[in-house]
DNA sequence: AACCTTCCTTGACCTGAATCAAGTTTTCTT
DNA sequence: AAGAAAACTTGATTCAGGTCAAGGAAGGTT
């Protein structure tokens, strides 16, 4: 339980919360776990609440009607997802499933509400969040309709190598199948690059962990 | 000076504004005018201040290395753009030119973010849109990637329709070349898709009006 | 009314990437 | 460790849609 406190407020969401705030939080607030890929919501769904993770990874994903798949975001650790959707008391405009198995925090929409509303600092965090969101999205945007799939795998190669300090030895946190899924793209497709900037010295490729060999080269994409 | 203040109440971003917040921010505002296509500012400027559309509309857009234009928004009277820079303090994501002719207000970086730390009732209608752009963008993404032209463009139509009282005769808000980088095309193929739609039947083209014949079939797409 | 510019359409061609199919490798499970 | 299930790769084929090129329509300007 004072673990939950901890977790709470080490969120983005909710740093800078008051100390009643916080318990009440932490009573409000239920744990969930999940097995393999289950669904956390489908989009359509009433959104009753949203979630937070505290193990594991979660995709936000559309499917078109064939049932191809786009990955929206990827989300870990100490991440909120669905608040938009209760914010504006409107269902789900997304399918959640877990990657793997993963445990979240579960809070009711009435009451997180209520927070915003009464707590000017949740309010501003929350607009710090949506505001990098709405960048990665006009990124998203720009990739999937100016850069052709080798431009957008380049760019998720340098973004990786940028999160795990700039290394040139990357390793990627989800499985190709999946990466395809974010870059828009299919899987044969993503293999065929990968394989292409393998031979082309480009890169390096050990399974999941890639050597970035040509950064001049990735950036030029 | 009324006029602007009316301008500025009637907002989206600035309803439920108290009567001295309206008039400092009358104050520390401009209005600027702009001519056919002259931009407002660039991807990668020094976000300074945002912007508000008093008359005729914006486009927000990136551009490939090639030239290719990709938009992300139109904003028409009284909505705001460049915030999302603004309150990030981070330079435009984007480039914004005006479509045909405008004027539009500009306020302040400095002044808007103490007003929205000031009061939590702009706050709240910041969270309010942001959520619908994410909301739009995650639309975007979706079509751009699961859905073929001749799909997208039909949810274009029926999107008007609704704006324009469900009218079965829709009129083009925009030129169709813009139209084609707003849906992420070019426009040889968006022209071929309205020739093949006519001929099919579905719609009737007269030059910017269209009317809608088989809604059946563009739901279908 | 003639001119110019911007916008739109149509044709011919080409290519990036999706799809289908079949194997191979990796990983879970028992 | 063996078997089953995912995940990944490779090949062959097809096609949506981008690009280049040229002509036509519409709207603004003098």
């Amino acid at each position: 339980m004072e673990n939950k406190k901890q977790l709470i407020a080490n969120s983005i969401l909710f740093a800078g919360i008051s100390p009643d705030q916080l318990s009440e939080l932490a009573d409000i607030s239920h744990v969930k776990n999940y097995g393999r890929g289950e669904t956390v919501f489908f989009e359509g769904d009433v959104a009753d609440g949203f979630y937070m993770v505290i193990e594991g990874k979660v995709k936000i994903f559309k499917l078109s009607t064939e049932g191809r798949e786009q990955i929206l975001h990827i989300f870990g650790k100490g991440e909120p997802f669905g608040e938009v959707a209760v914010f504006q008391d409107r269902p789900f405009p997304a399918n959640a499933t877990v990657l793997g198995k993963g445990k979240l925090f579960f809070f009711p929409g009435p009451e997180f509400i209520r927070l915003v509303n009464a707590n000017p600092s949740i309010a501003l965090n929350m607009l710090a969040m949506f505001s990098m969101r709405l960048r990665r999205f006009a990124t998203q945007i720009e990739h999937l309709s100016l850069k052709e799939v080798p431009g957008r795998l380049a760019s998720h190669l340098l973004y990786l190598s940028k999160e795990q300090q700039n290394r040139d030895r990357v390793t990627l946190d989800i499985p190709k199948g999946q990466l395809a899924s974010l870059l828009g793209t299919s899987p044969e497709t993503l293999s065929r690059i990968f394989t292409k900037m393998n031979e082309e010295g480009t890169i390096r490729l050990h399974g999941k962990v890639i050597s970035l060999l040509d950064r001049e080269r990735l950036e030029a994409f």
